[in-house]
DNA sequence: GATGAATGAGCATTCATTCAT
DNA sequence: AATGAATGAATGCTCATTCAT
């Protein structure tokens, strides 16, 4: 009983990440989760309704962790400016996908617009663990705190997060319409602009 | 037999549209549109390879029209700079995407980015129909007859249409982080930032 | 509940075994297997893979208990040369064949010669079960019992066993090219020779 | 018009070999056979009632032509003797297939009995072309000529002809018991046998 | 909590056959 | 005679879900 020490529930979890990712949610099965992670199949219900809730607890989870990182090393920084420490987040969690490209197309894939959302919302405006703010409240009072002239800060962050997330899919993945590295000081110049007014 | 005188693919068509927006492609049988379009099920496998298909064709179709439509409105006009006319276009897409929400939500749902790009590639690049070039094309003429310094034309269409169809979606269907209407000067204001160095 | 106690699994072959004698293996559809056995359909696909693994196993079991029987039957006598008792079992194993040509027609028609040949190998050189030899043991002990000369005793029994089975068949069931009861020995005639050299 | 001359019946018959050879009788459509012969789906129906007809018919002329050609070759040798003239026609037979294993398997594969039967009592018993007596007539023919006592000729070529055909199969394609070769002289002293009482 | 045998709804897909042209 | 669009019956198979233990 030492083997398989883990919780089943994280168990299923990493599992279910794994095969999600090699073969994609549809195709796989209740019973290869199960399976895979040592556990009855019935167990597999009593942690979650269904394939598709799994899913979105991975979905969520391992959006909340890229981002939270991502601040985290920014706080260690000095920045003189808001935008700077928004660009650095957004390069750190561009940078970390670059090199798991795996989770950048389990994550874009798979996010259902409610799913996103909620994620987003709760990854950046909620700081329900320790005393890390969310990208959202770190956005409103640097606006704040640097004396910044932001209309709506909700619509241009949102402008923002959209703007990153759908170019950068296609860029890392197919280097379209040209590869990321290339695509990045583009990006970050339109940044900029949509931020400092 | 006077009824049903539409060939049976576009019957298929339109059946699988309507199918596929009241309940979702998953959960639309073969069968239900094959019933629906009065036709055999077997009629369907001589049309279409899979449900698949015939979504991707009707995303296809579907947003061919839109941009067409869009731009030969744009033509009627007359344009004194190339970025008024770009806005002129997307400004006429998201007012029949607002129109048309159904339609905006089976776009957005279904569209894998691999079928979304070759779509938008198609319909905005090739100019298979009429006189009609794409707005690519479009974009790239304006350029040089404007005479418009834009360093890569590429990256830049891209990251508008990305810009564009991301916050569409959850401005006009949830009002998030605005409603659209509030939202769209800011959307042109960003777009012409990006356009005009 | 007390009906149907037998196992799921014996049902399953019990059914199958009177349907595809009824109706043909390929006439039989798995829903019916599992309906006249009083099982969901899925149930079926937890014991089988398809409906020609219960045909293959039907074989076997069948083939199996027909030279077992046989073989059993044959040691009760006393033979003092093992030509009779090889002839005794064929002539056994040809009786109950003529009494049940539902089998012999089930069997026959069924075979491809790979699994026949591995059923034949297993039914009659294998003792997995109590301390019955198989017929090919004990062809082998007898040929040194008795000290009988038989150049390759493999290709020998070989010959006689298709030689048996393909006559049978016709004889037994079309009384081709004469009824069963005369052809037998002309058969057994032929064995000898084969045998004794 | 000039190409595809042969008669739409050949070319189906032609192009079902080809196919039913390739990929089997099951797995080969009507559909497949009639798009690879050049000739309508509908056309099929005017020559063949189904698959398993077309089937019958490719099996009856292929061992009837196996049969004839070994049957000619023989009769310009000069034999003192019937049997030897059997062996060497059985001895054709046998080196055809063996260079021709995609036909001995076609035929094996797909003769229910009762083709198998009609087809060699048509091949051994009837004389329908020219003027060659079928391998029964000669063996009756050459028992009263060589004033051989056979009990029944009839009973005696059927046992010689399954014992032939059911042990070449295995010998020729998985050499077992063993290797053609080596069994053909067993197989042809055990015949002699069973002729020369 | 944990299990996995049992279930059967549900679906895609194939294909022989028909028949109007 | 020749065709091939249209058909829909037939079937294999998967898999989420239940529930008795």
């Amino acid at each position: 009983m030492k083997a398989n020490e883990a919780s089943k529930e994280s168990r299923l979890l990493e599992t279910a990440y794994k095969l999600f990712t090699r073969k994609g949610v549809k195709d796989t099965s209740i019973q290869e989760i199960a399976d895979n992670a040592d556990v009855g199949k019935g167990t597999f219900y009593l942690y979650f309704k269904d394939k598709y809730e799994i899913r979105d607890v991975l979905i969520y989870r391992k959006s909340k962790k890229l981002f939270n990182d991502a601040y985290k090393e920014s706080k260690k920084q000095n920045f003189s400016n808001l935008t700077d420490q928004i660009i650095f987040i957004i390069d750190s969690v561009i940078n970390k996908l670059i090199k798991n490209q795996v989770l950048l197309k389990f994550i874009s894939k798979n996010l259902s617009w409610g799913v996103f959302n909620d994620t987003l919302k709760n990854v950046y405006t909620i700081s329900n663990e320790e005393d890390t703010d969310g990208i959202y409240d770190l956005f409103i009072k640097g606006i704040n705190e640097y004396k910044i002239k932001v209309e709506n800060p909700k619509a241009t962050l949102f402008m923002i997060i959209e703007l990153v997330s759908s170019t950068c899919y296609n860029s890392i993945l197919y280097e379209e319409p040209e590869p990321i590295d290339e695509f990045k000081p583009k990006l970050y110049g339109t940044i900029r602009k949509i931020i400092d007014e």
